[in-house]
Formats: structure tokens, sequence, C-alpha cells
RNA sequence: GGAGGGGUGGCAGAGCGGUUGAAUGCGGCGGCCUUGAAAGCCGUUGGAGGCCCUCGGGUCUCUCGUGGGUUCGAAUCCCACCCCCUCCGCCA
């Protein structure tokens, strides 16, 4: 197919030069000559077979272009080397483990019990407003949410990430670029009457920040925090997670995302897990690190790193925040490009992102992890410096 | 939502059917001048892709918001879409 296309590129180019001296020619003779002049007419002939021609090839150059575009848009990249083999989840690497698992003396609650309990969650009101999988947030929670948020936003601009609240409505472009079209359209909300669709996160909408243009070296790193509300279809996920809100349609979300030279990509996604891992320590959530196999992730991402936060009434580690280093991948889809030197052609940076906080699961482990046996939450201290009590309910 | 105006190179801004891949100015780069610099003067200066090659270039195509169309020939004419500005209306 390739060598079709280049043979017919190739083709084309030569009768549109062709074309463009006959033009040239024509112009003269029509100067000197006039309109009825013999030559004139002749050379207006030769163009005239020239166009012909081209009329019928470029369709079929257009609709070879097509296809090729249509299969290079399907490919996912190409994964890191050093992502451990494997088809799914079960054959992540776990990394390490992280923090002390809470010790109950009493048979603890899930978030849902302690959520109903004191009036912080409501989930019937909500699937009869919106459907399954949508919640009520109220109270104290949404005190907490807040500050989870201010949390997340202040550290990391201590550290150079820039805060943004990004449109969440985006067109198409946008989700093609970060590679969520054309693989996982599915879970994409769309709203057809103008052409626009919900993100599933800001990812989305920072990647678009530098789309199309061509940064100075120099302007590298570029760091951002986004914060969002995502949505997500969950098309696919029937009857997984249906228990409170640990799987919902709607949530809010820190996101970090950067743009880095492409031999920077690997520190920086060390460092965006590191920050990531600051956090959970610092919210007191017990956690474990986990190295994403090949087969599980995803179109844009060539290495992906999971911590799984623990979360008592699974007795399990379940997926809190992820960061992926996606090289090039999106860069090249939004043609986003930086010069090396001042001199240089541009080239695709690499970008990143990360999850600072997702804010209904961090809730989720907090509730949990945090919860004592009056059914009360005591609050981390780096949240107590947000205006929260040491625990919770606020009496 | 209604009525106008407009999107041209890094920026500003001319061009409005053929010699314009694009005037002019600013900026950038190189040089002259200078102890050095400024000023001045001279020169130079978009991007993507194909082919050739003695690796420095040569050559061709595409590119004036995007996509179609008219024409022998389009930055220039027509259509659709996107974006920006001004005025009116509406609204958190």
């Amino acid at each position: 197919m390739d060598r079709r296309r280049r043979e017919l590129n190739t083709r084309i180019d030569e009768l549109r030069g062709e074309q463009n001296r006959v033009s040239e020619q024509v112009e003269r003779a029509a100067r000197s000559g006039g309109s009825d002049d013999p030559e004139f007419r002749s050379l207006r002939e030769a163009s005239a077979a020239l166009k012909a021609e081209l009329k019928e090839l470029e369709p079929e150059l257009a609709e070879l272009k097509r296809e090729q575009d249509g299969l290079l848009a399907g490919l996912p990249n190409l994964p890191d080397p050093e992502a451990p083999d494997g088809e799914t989840e079960a054959d992540a690497a776990v990394l390490r483990e992280v923090g002390e698992r809470p010790q109950f003396g009493f048979d603890p609650l899930d978030h849902l019990e302690l959520g109903e309990r004191h009036g912080w969650i409501e989930m019937e009101a909500a699937a009869k407003l919106s459907g399954s999988r949508f919640a009520y947030l109220l109270g104290d929670l949404v005190i907490v949410e807040i500050a989870l948020v201010r949390f997340a936003l202040e550290t990391l601009r201590r550290e150079g990430f820039e805060p943004v609240s990004p449109p969440v409505l985006v067109r198409e472009p946008a989700l093609f670029g970060t590679g969520f079209f054309p693989g996982e359209r599915e879970m994409i909300y769309e709203v057809p009457k103008d052409e626009l669709f919900l993100v599933g996160t800001s990812e989305v909408s920072l990647a678009s920040l530098h789309a199309d243009s061509a940064l100075a070296a120099e302007e590298l790193p570029l760091r951002y925090a986004g914060f969002s509300t995502c949505f997500r279809r969950e098309a696919g996920a029937a009857g997984r997670d249906t228990r409170g809100i640990f799987r919902v349609h709607q949530f809010d979300k820190v996101e970090m995302f950067s743009f880095v030279e492409p031999a920077a990509s690997r520190d920086e996604h060390e460092r965006i897990l590191a920050l990531q891992e600051r956090i959970l320590t610092a919210l007191e959530i017990p956690y474990r690190v986990v190295d994403i196999p090949v087969g599980d992730l995803g179109a844009p991402a060539a290495r992906k790193f999971d911590c799984e936060a623990w979360i008592p009434s699974q007795e399990r580690y379940r997926e809190l925040t992820s960061c992926s280093n996606t090289t090039d991948y999106q860069a090249r889809r939004l043609r986003a490009r930086y010069r090396p030197s001042p001199e240089a052609s541009p080239v695709e940076m690499h970008t990143l992102n990360g999850t600072a906080v997702a804010v209904g699961r961090s809730l989720i482990a907090l509730l949990e992890n945090k919860q004592g046996k009056d059914g009360s939450v005591s609050v981390p201290a780096a949240l107590q410096e947000f205006g929260l009590p040491e625990s919770i309910p606020t009496r």
C-alpha cells in the first residue's frame, strides 16, 4: 500500500510541476499572441489534459492516505522495554508496599456504610436524578474534598506545576491527539448537537495547551496541575464495583501534566511518581506501587505505574493514582513540538501525566483507613492545614 | 441569538486572478565601523515532504485559518466550517 502511495505521490508531483510550467507558458503566450494565438490554444489544451489526469489520480491518492492514516492512528505507542511482560492487571509487577495497614479492634465499615451513617453520601436520590453510578456528596465530605484539592494544588505548585482550571467539553481532535480516540471512544460522553465531548480526565485539556506549536528548548519543562471534573461512561464495566462511589460516572481530580525534552522524560516519570507517593504518604493512606505490564498499558503509554490504596473493606489494594510516560505519542498526534536549538527543526516533545488526587477514591481510602470504633474518621495533619478538624463528623 | 468587520511569514502589515512564496517595517542572524557597545550602513532570514547527490547542496511538490469548488492558472473569485474583533439582544 505504501509503495503504491509513494508512486502516486511522485507521479502527481510530476504532473503538478508540469502544469505549473505550462501555466507560465500560457501566460507568456497570452501576453505576446493574445487569445487567438494558436500556441496559446495548444498550451491551454495541454494544461487541461494535465488537469484531467490529475483529477483521475488525486482521489486514489486521497483514499490511500485516508486508509494509511486510519491504520496509523490505531497503532499504540511502543512500550518501554522495561515494562513488564503480561496481558492483564494480574501481571503487574509490585514494586513496593508503603505504609501500615490499619489494625482495627472492631468490625470496620465500608465507605458507603460510613457515608450513609453520617449523611455524607446519598446514592438513591442521585440514581433517581441521573441514573446508576452517580452520587451526592454532602456535609463534611465536601469540605474534605475541597481540602484534598487545595492540598494537592499547593503541593504541586511548590514543585513548579502551574494550576489550571481547563475546559472539560472539548472537540474531537483533543481526544484523538491524546490517544483516547479511536480506541476508547466508548468511554467518552458525547454532546452530539454541539460536536463536543466530555473529558474523562483533564489530561486531555492540558495536553492541548501546547498543540500545534514549536516551543523553544528553554521553555521546557512545562508542568501543569489541572483541576477538573471528569466524566466516564464506564461502558463495559457493568456489574463491576457497583457499590458506593468507587466507580462513578463523574468525579473530581487534580492531574499532573508535563511537557519535557525526550531525554528528560524518564526522570520526569520518576518525579511524578515520587510526588504521588508523597501525597499518599501525607494523606496517611497505605499503598503499593505497581508497574503495569505491556498488555495493559493502553494506546498512549510506553510505561505506566499505578499507586494502589489499601481498601480495608475489600481487603485488597485498588487503583488510586496512575502515571504514564506517553513519550512522543501524544505530542506527535497533537503536533506539540519544540526546537532542540534555535536553528534546529522542531521535533516532538515528550508528555507525561499522573493523578495527583482522584477525589472520590481518595475519600474512600481516607474514610475506610482512618475510621474509629465510634464511626468517626480522623483527618490527616496535611488536610487539617486547610481548615479541617482532627476528626469528622464535625461536632 | 441578530448585524457588520477580519484571519497573510517570529511580530506588525501590504497584496485582492498570471512575473507574489509573498512588498515594507520590526525582530533574528552575519559583516563593516568601534578599545567594547549603541547608532548607522551592507547582506541574510518561514515551514513540511519527495527525489538526486561529491553531505554541501541541487531539484520538485505542498503551504497566505481549515476543507471543498471555479479556472489553463487562486493568497486573490465561490461555498461550507473554525476562530478573532465591534455593536445589539440574552444570561451565571
